[in-house]
DNA sequence: TTTTACTTCGTTTTT
DNA sequence: CGAAGTAAAA
């Protein structure tokens, strides 16, 4: 018997089309990436396929890491040599290649959010735009519109020549692009169209990847935008064994510019297509099922899929609303403990879902009182953090100095006196000499009227060429310590904010672990190299399946998950579906927030538990909610429960609680109850329903920021986490072993108040300097 | 030039 | 409620 039988039909099918362009329709829990996985291997040990000629790209770093996994233990010989990444990574390092044929350094750095809102500020400033009018928020979303549909901007900018409202954006687009360019940057966006571009313009470089991608699958392939799926078109056109696996009722990325009709039309630009569905779903209950299908069917438009299972039996799902969306929070913490209790099962069988990520606040410290291991996932990308950006612009500062924003951040952090009236002069004397920020601090002697603040810009200089001087000799982690000792960071931190000053520092801390982690991982890596991957990474790439903890996250990080319980809270009108989509005039919106809902639901593999709150705080305002439309889109014959009027929720109902018994004898649902489904608040409204102080207080310091700190409180290290050494095991004149350096002679050991600095002179590699605790020097 | 006190305004969602 | 931006003071 081989590993193919346990396929199904369907799924037997979709792994023996290896040849020719493939859509398969994979409905939630249909197991997709057994079919990918399994395709993989079917290529490499029975078509004889060069694992080599194979690319499949997912959606996160996470999925991409489970299917080298699962394709590492099926494949017998040379899974490594696939590519399985996603497109952002892949497309990085095609461009680390080749984008000097567009005229970038292949060196450039990697703009996120934070750092393209900074130059759309420069940009409006300089356009003299009105702030009010046009919000940078709105400039970048039409922008990443346009590069997301491969409008460049001569294009957009003829476009505008005939639509007058376009003017204004098409000089902001080129203002904004030729500022990255100068600044040797690219934004999110660009790294998937000037890939595009590149293929475009060099087809010898096409050609070359052509070859060598013979075979290529994308996963969520609903997903995707215009730019990612012209990128596959071109990679595919030549060999067309292109397998598409996605599901139309779960996009749920229309605001990043996923383009549904990339597979609903699929067939139209691949008409050899063969196309496939996968409609046994092997995840959820019969019940869990009929509450996605009769939820999703009120959507227009969409591939009809009939969903089934033959896993009978199961829980209802359970309804409950609450006054509040403390009583929300605790109903739900204190429910898991009593299952976890009742029925030995481990917290990492449970997820709370939500819209927003500010809900996560309120469930997280009440996870914490109840003494319950979670990880939040999203919200502040670890990465995305002042202290963590700090590090990261000297780095790239250090790196290249090209990095106008780099730079800005860092010049006057810690304080040293370059304030904006000294930075409008050198910007100016770079501007006139085309030079950047960075450069024109060089020649600081030459500019006028800096008077005795061009002072204060020498020891700046010399402090990075300082690093730079230093940075061959030293790895990451050092180099990031050197950072802090020689800038002062630490006294920074304090000096800004007494009471975030520690949890900063851990989390420079940690960059410094991850740098280690990375060093050791890549040996060969460049610093380029380390920026670019750190800012590629999502927040749920870093969730570990092994840790035994409840996961909080938003729906749209929840994709591709699945868990034995979950939870979807703040199942309310005007927050799920959320206000503007409700209200929005096209239906597409709550369409794709339907989907949203579909995708949640579907999560679930036994349980599921629906909850919502009367009241509300958003922005500092109580707002009264009625239960989303949702939740009355389920039949209520596989609904169970209904409302809570008691004030509090001591500890959940042993079994078959009294409020499940009798679920006739209290209202089921506000169906057609209250002020009408707009959610209109009622008149004279009570004041904010606020929580005893004395708890509120108690628990505030133990609100932990995130990941890193929470394994610090809960005194979980992470594996890697650096341990300073109480003693060496080597001194002065041993002779010692080191994993990337190979021998060497100690020749001096400082003590420093966390480590100690080894100065170790290599026979191969030369004299290095290496913190004790990352270098894990054996002595010989 | 930097710090501070005050006003304003808004987020769904993320690679 | 907070972040972020603005005006005024130090």
């Amino acid at each position: 018997m081989s590993i193919y039988d346990t396929l199904n039909k369907e799924q037997k099918a979709a792994v023996l089309q290896t040849e020719g362009p493939v859509l398969l329709l994979a409905g939630a829990g249909s197991g997709k990436t057994r079919v990918l996985t399994h395709r993989i291997a079917y290529l490499i040990d029975e078509m004889g396929v060069n694992p080599w000629n194979i690319l499949a790209i997912t959606f996160t770093n996470k999925a991409a890491g489970e299917m080298r996994e699962r394709v590492d233990k099926l494949v017998s010989f040379g899974a490594g040599q696939v590519w399985v990444s996603t497109f952002h990574s892949a497309c990085l390092r095609i461009l680390r290649q080749h984008i000097d044929r567009l005229g970038y350094g292949n060196s450039f750095t990697i703009y996120d959010t934070d750092d393209q809102k900074t130059v759309m500020k420069n940009v409006a400033k300089r356009l003299n735009l009105d702030p009010k009018m046009y919000r940078e928020r709105a400039l970048l979303s039409e922008i990443s519109s346009a590069k997301n549909e491969l409008i460049s901007v001569s294009e957009y900018e003829k476009e505008a020549a005939v639509d007058f409202g376009k003017s204004v954006y098409a000089k902001v687009y080129r203002e904004y692009q030729e500022t990255l360019q100068a600044n040797n940057a690219l934004d999110f966006d660009d790294i998937i169209c000037k890939t595009v571009e590149l293929f475009r313009q060099c087809p010898d470089v096409l050609d070359s990847y052509q070859e060598r991608f013979q075979y290529i699958m994308v996963d969520e392939y609903q997903d995707t935008n215009t730019a990612q799926f012209e990128l596959v078109r071109r990679l595919a056109d030549k060999y067309r064994n292109l397998c598409v696996v996605g599901d139309d009722d779960q996009s749920i990325y229309k605001f990043r510019g996923a383009n549904i009709r990339n597979i609903l039309d699929f067939e139209k630009y691949f008409p050899e297509a063969v196309a496939i569905k996968l409609e046994q779903n092997y995840r959820s209950t019969q019940f869990i099922l009929n509450a996605a299908n009769a939820v999703i069917h009120n959507n227009e438009g969409r591939k009809e899929k009939a969903l089934w299972t033959n896993r009978t039996g199961g829980h209802k799902v359970l309804f409950r609303q609450f006054d509040s969306a403390y009583e929300e929070a605790e109903y739900i913490a204190a429910d898991i403990l009593h299952r976890t209790q009742k029925e030995g099962s481990a917290y990492k069988d449970y997820a709370v879902l939500f819209r927003t990520n500010a809900q996560a606040r309120l469930l997280e410290e009440r996870m914490i009182m109840e003494g319950i291991p979670y990880n939040v996932v999203g919200g502040t990308n670890f990465y995305s953090r002042m202290e963590i950006k700090d590090i990261l612009a000297y780095l790239k500062t250090i790196d290249s100095g090209r990095d106008d924003v780099a730079v800005r951040r860092i010049v006057n952090v810690p304080k040293r006196g370059i304030g904006n009236a000294t930075l409008e002069k050198l910007e100016d004397y770079a501007q006139l000499r085309g030079i950047g920020l960075y450069e024109a601090m060089e020649h600081e002697d030459e500019i006028m009227g800096l008077g005795k603040t061009a002072a204060k810009i020498v020891p700046f200089v010399r402090l990075i060429q300082g690093f730079r001087r230093e940075c061959p000799q030293l790895e990451f982690p050092e180099l990031i310590r050197r950072i802090v000792e020689l800038t002062g960071y630490g006294e920074y931190l304090q000096d800004y904010d007494e009471e975030s000053a520690e949890d900063r520092m851990a989390n420079v801390d940690e960059l410094v672990t991850k740098a280690a982690g990375y060093a050791q991982e890549h040996p060969e890596a460049s610093l380029t190299d380390f920026l670019s991957e750190v800012a590629l990474v999502a927040d749920i790439d870093k969730v570990d399946g092994d840790d035994d903890r409840v996961l909080l996250m938003t729906l749209h990080s929840a994709k591709g998950l699945e868990f034995p319980a979950v939870y979807l809270a703040g199942m309310e009108e005007g927050l799920f579906p959320s206000y503007m989509s409700a209200n929005s005039a096209d239906i597409s919106d709550l369409e794709e927030e339907r989907r949203l809902a579909y995708v949640g639901i579907t999560r679930a593999m036994d349980d599921l538990i629906l909850t919502c709150a009367r009241t509300r705080m958003i922005r500092g305002e109580t707002q009264y909610n009625a239960v989303s439309r949702f939740v009355q889109e389920i039949p209520e014959e596989i609904l169970e429960g209904g409302t809570s009027r008691r004030r509090k929720v001591q500890s959940p109902p042993a079994g078959d609680g009294a409020f499940r018994k009798h679920p006739e004898s209290e209202v089921p649902m506000d169906k057609g109850a209250g002020a009408g489904g707009g959610g209109t608040p009622p008149f004279g409204r009570p004041k904010a329903i606020v929580r005893p102080t004395a708890t509120a207080k108690a628990d505030k310091p133990f609100i932990a920021k995130g990941i890193g700190s929470l394994n610090r409180l809960a005194g979980i290290s992470k594996g890697g986490a650096y341990q300073a050494p109480q003693e060496l095991s080597y001194a002065v004149g041993d002779r010692v072993f080191h994993v990337k350096y190979g021998d060497g002679n100690v020749v001096s050991i400082e003590k420093e108040p966390r480590d100690y600095k080894v100065t170790v002179s290599f026979d191969k590699a030369g004299q290095k300097i290496m913190y004790a605790s990352f270098a894990k020097l054996k002595r010989l």
